[in-house]
Formats: C-alpha cells, structure tokens, sequence
DNA sequence: CTGTTAGCGCCTTCAT
DNA sequence: ATGAAGGCGCTAACAG
C-alpha cells in the first residue's frame, strides 16, 4: 500500500498531456506582436479614419457624433481589442480610480476581511484598491503611505499603528491629514480631523467584564497589544466596568504586548495564570490573542470553563463549534470596511464639487457580546 | 449594576477632550493651499533657479550635476516636501510597479495568506499589489483582467476561476496568456504556458485518503467545490489511493459543490451522514468546506473520531488545539505567494531584457498530511 | 459634427 | 555641466 510513488507520477504525467504542449508552443507565435502592443486611440483613428478627438467622443461619450462615425469607431474599437489607458487618463484627470488600504498585516483575519468588504464596496464604485502591510511598524507606515501618495491614489483607508499620543512632525502629518481624502479604521487619531469608523471598544469590553463579574469573577486576567486608541479604549472599559462594581483594576492581572501577536497571546495568558492563582477568568483582546491563549490554555492542560472562564474579541466561525463554544465580544468587519469606502469615496467625491469633508467625525458601531458557554459562574462565599 | 449607559456616555466624552476640536479646526487651515497642490519637478526647477532637466538629474541620479547644483535641488526638495508623481513617471517609462492579484474571495484565509506574502514579497521589490475579487464567477474574472490591464499593471497573479476545459475566444485569451506577465497560482490551465505555482494536490489527497484507508476505513465521505484544477487533482489523487487499494470509488460518497463555501460544506456533510450510515470516514478538501462539515457534524451531535473520522484541508491554527485535534492537509501558502511574487517580477524584468519566459512551467510544492486526533481506527470484521 | 492642438509631469536626447 | 524640447496616451477647449 505504502509508496505507490511511481504509480502516482505516472498520473501526474497523464494528466497534463504532451499535447498541451505543442498548443503551448503555437501559442508562443503570438507572443510579443501587436496583440502585446498596446493599442492607443491614435491606432483606432487611423484605422477608422478619423481624428483621434472623435474617437476620444465616441470612447467618452461626450459631445455629438454623426452615428456612422460612431459605427465605424466602434467596429475598429473591438476589432482592435482596444482597452484605455487608464494611466494616461489619470495623467490628464487627476484621479486614478484607486484607493489605498494600509493596515498591520493583512494575513490578520479581522483585517482580511474588513479589506475584502473594502474591495467589494470599491469594485461596486469603479475603485480599485491597493493593499500595503505596515508591520504595526510606524516607520513602514509612513513608507507605505509615500508610495500611495506618490502613485496618485484618490483616497486612503488606514488602521494606523501610531499611538494616539503621536507627535507628528509638519513633514509627515502631510500623509496623515488634510492632503487626501482618508478614512481611519478600527483606531483614531484624536488630533485629526478625518472621519474614522470603528467599533464600539469601551463599551463592548465593558459588558464583557460586566459580564464576568455577574458570573462572580473578581480577578480576572486581560491581555491587550498594540499601543493603540483601539486597545486603550477597550482596558479602560475593563477597568471602568470593575471600578463600577466597586473592584479595585490590578495591573498584575493586566499584560499588554508590542503587536498583539499569537506568540504574545501564549506567553502573556501562561504568565497571568502561574503568577496569579486567584484568577478566575481571561479576556483577550484581539483574535490573535485569543489564539495564543487558547494554546496556553491547552498546553497547560486546564480546561474552560471549569478552571477558568474566557471570553475573546472578534468572533470566528468555529467559535460556536469548540468546545467549548466560545463567548466573544464581536465586531462588524464587514460593515467597517462598506462603510469606510462608502464614506471615503464620497469624500472624494464632494471634493470634486467644493470643498470636502463630510462634517462626519466618527462613526461608531456597536460591539456584541455572543454569550457561549467558555464561562462558568463562580460562587462566591466570601463576599 | 445593569445599564450603566449615563457613566459610559460621560467617560466616552471625557476620553475626546474638546481641546481637540479646536486643534482639529486650527488643523483646518492647511487644507487646500500648497501643501495640497501637487508639486511638481517644475516647481522644483524654479524655485532652485535650475532648469527641470538638472532636477530630474539630481531626483533620477543619472548624468552628471554640479555640485552646488546637486545642493540647492535637494535643499528645495526637501523644503517643498516634494514627492513624484509616479503616474507620470508610468505614463514616461510604461511600467507601473504594480502587480495585480486576482483571486476568488479574499477573506477565505487560504487566499488572504497568499497575498499577505504577495504584498510583502513585492513591496521588498518595490511593487504595489493591486487585489481583485472575482467571487469565483469567471465573468467577473475577465473585467477584473480588464481593469487591471487598462491600469497598466506590470503583471498578475491569478488563481483563476476558470476550469480546465475552458474554452478561451482570442479576445478573452489576450487577458490570460501572452500579453501581459501573468503568474498563476493554486489552480492551472493546461492549455497555456504561464508559470503555474502550487500544490501537489493530487498527492496530498493521495496520501490523506490513503491514511484512512490504512485505518480500516473503506467508505470515505469527500467534499469538494469549484471548478477548477486544484480541485479536480484533489479527487483524483482520492479516487486512485482507493483503487490502488482495491477500493472501488462510489459516486454516492461524492459531493462536489459550485463556490467550495462554508454552507456547501454543511449541507454537503449532513446529506452525506444522512444518506451513507456505512460511511466511517470523510474528507473535506479546502477550509471552507471543513469548517461547514463540522458545523453539520455538530448539529448532528455526532462525535470525532468516534462516530466518524475526519480529514481536512488547508490548516489553521485552532486546528491543533480544537477537540480533537484535526487531522489536516496542509500547504505553504506563504511560499506559493512568496515564490509566485519572485518569480513573476522576475519575468517582468526579463521582458525589459530580452524576449521573456524562464521557461518554468510550474513550481509544486508538497501538501503535507498532519496526523492528529481526528481519526480512529476501525476495525473491520468483514474483510 | 469634426479636426487641431495644447497640455498633464516626467524623462531623456540633443545641442550648447 | 546644463537647458530646451519632444513625447508617452488621453482629454477637452477651441476653431472650423
């Protein structure tokens, strides 16, 4: 049974036939002729016999056009294959159809998927959309954001790494404010006037704590990274949801990271539980994070919720099917990305017009607790 | 303790001094004078009192400046904060360093991985990645191909939507072979000759398949969708391990689906359980599905291994550390989007060269089958 | 209704 | 070592 290896190469080998590869080669024969040249509307008004300015009209669709003129552009237009040069209209129009997202890592599932809507919503408005990872490294950030800027892109959505006691020097706040149209995601820079759209973070840790404490914890551990307004907000909801029911925020049950980062996650979730016996329950900030903790968790061989109850942030799928599903504190990716472009595109848009700015400062959706079954209620006898 | 909303509202006020506000109008100023005006070589030129062709000298680092000359340049580009447009730096030179990536969706984590080290394999090369979903509809394939065509891409990388028998018109073909460099990745079309970059996936099925069978299993559920290569050598790779074994493959244990998604994958399950009560093993070929087949296996209340033995593909994290731990196909999908990436800008800067074509055809990479926990032997009286 | 033409910002040859 | 000038492909104002 073992080492069919020969059998399986010999499939491989049938699969693709030789066949294929004399197609292969007659295909090469069109390689580098006109079909690779680009065709420019110089090419369609000779060959219509016309000036480039009526094919141009017809191409646009402005101004008037006698229809044979019309006929007889448009007949040259698909013979030719012609597609428009989008650079060379950028050149003369300004705009470039094309917008630029710049988040920590795209790999990151909650940033995937706001940049898928990102993409959908920018498809559905004729935009493009460039992609650029920053690392949370703000020196790559402003790299990144020089390159859009200098590739002429028409908006900018950002999830900035800069933390937002940032001093911007004159030199960079230019890519950061009032030279583009830019939206902030998911993080807010309160010095800025740009519209940022983002998630409810103070109150969604707020209930999640809330939460815990009704089940009786009183110590419980949260992990946090990413020096941003994002993760101030949601420990300063955790503290205020203590403080409110009269417990005192320890900073021993309190980790916070550089990026948030699985690994991160692992080493601060094992660390809160060996120096903290007292600790009943954890809560994770971020997906990453609830990762790693889950594989501390696991290494550590305790189980949820009897040894501990857990509650993370950014809901996944499988979250509902481990066991045990998972309670967490959700947020509506896909509504942030729409969204953001929705409002980015209509900032550039208005600015066409007039001015710009649509007045709008934040838009801010609510966070959900999903209530699973990762927490158990803890008795309190000596209240 | 409930409905501590007055609280929150102050605390949420209180975090957003109104000392912000008023920066944020002084901020105001800055919009629409020079700093937002594009600055061009010319700007350049007449402020240093130089001519434009000395700027681009000095900016483009060819020919030869004086030094003085050189000086006064710099010293005005740094003060005008001066950053080049490169649209028409393209429109000059026609290449854009940019690449476009198309791909099926890119919140499905496999594709999201792959562009993740897309981006950061070209951004070390100094290429922008411009992402295009084609939600698996090969109509919307070919307008994302136009688009990024008319935006003068210097090449693409595609997990094509297109199955292999596909038949391409000449004015369609234009988009997917010869015009453009164009790197394919996960799925292939035999009937061209780009670079293919993917995984042995008839192998990886093989071997998956092959490991149940070893386990005593002889009726294996199997789960697919798309139509396309990757997904076709998947089965086929499933079909010949139970043959070469003796086992004679039953449509009935087959379900192949339209977009591969996480609902196919359930419905796909529970059709399967409800209508093979002899099946003891199954085989979810992409993360979609395995996260659909366990949502059904779950609904159902049936238990892992025990009731049923499962192996999926495309691992994650949380793989390892669910209940039980999954038995998984993997693939490296940070180097398919690494080497993709290479190898593609490779072949553009080749074109700049001479004809074009490393004359690679395709780069594959094993799948490898991770064992955990997720399948139990079976004992099998009746052999 | 149609053609001519002047740029968009940058590069680069040619002449000085 | 430096400046003038043409042109990439498209748009649109202007003239016919």
């Amino acid at each position: 049974m073992r080492s069919c290896i020969e059998k399986l190469l010999q499939s491989v080998e049938k699969a693709l036939p030789i066949l294929c590869l004399r197609k292969v080669f007659q295909m090469g024969d069109t390689r580098n002729t006109e079909l690779n040249k680009q065709v420019t509307i110089k090419d369609i008004a000779k060959k219509a016999g016309v000036s480039q300015a009526t094919v141009g009209r017809v191409i646009g669709g402005y101004g008037s056009v006698s229809s044979k003129a019309k006929e007889k552009v448009l007949k040259v237009v698909k013979e030719l294959n012609y597609v428009p040069n989008s650079i060379a209209q950028s050149m003369k129009n300004k705009r470039t159809k094309t917008i630029g997202v710049v988040v920590g890592r795209f790999g990151n599932p909650f940033f995937s998927e706001i940049v898928n809507a990102i993409e959908v919503a920018g498809a559905k408005l004729g935009y493009n959309v460039i992609i650029s990872n920053t690392d949370e490294d703000p020196k790559k950030e402003l790299e990144c954001l020089k390159t859009l800027y200098s590739k002429q892109i028409d908006g900018i959505i950002i999830a900035t790494t800069l933390s937002p006691d940032t001093v911007l020097d004159a030199a960079s706040k230019k890519f950061y404010s009032g030279s583009i149209p830019t939206v902030y995601i998911d993080r807010e820079l309160p010095f800025l006037q740009e519209l940022c759209v983002l998630t409810d973070n103070y109150f969604g840790a707020y209930k999640a704590t809330e939460y815990l404490i009704e089940k009786g914890h009183r110590n419980i551990g949260i992990i946090a990274g990413t020096n941003t307004s994002t993760m101030h907000r949601r420990i300063e909801g955790y503290k205020r949801a203590l403080m409110d029911n009269n417990i005192e925020p320890q900073e021993k049950f309190i980790r916070f990271g550089e990026k948030a980062t699985v690994e991160e996650g692992r080493q601060f979730t094992s660390d809160l539980l060996i120096n903290n016996q007292d600790m009943t329950a954890m809560f994770a900030l971020n997906n990453q994070l609830v990762t790693g903790m889950l594989k501390a968790i696991n290494d550590m061989k305790l189980s949820i919720p009897t040894d501990l109850s857990v509650v993370g942030w950014d809901d996944f799928e499988l979250a509902q099917i481990v066991n045990p599903p998972l309670t967490m504190v959700t947020q509506d990716t896909e509504k942030i990305g729409t969204v953001a472009t929705e409002k980015l595109i209509e900032i550039i848009h208005s600015k066409d017009v007039e001015s710009n700015a649509l007045g709008e400062r934040r838009i801010v959706f609510n966070a959900h607790l999903i209530i699973r079954e990762s927490c158990a209620d803890r008795k309190v006898e000596w209240i």
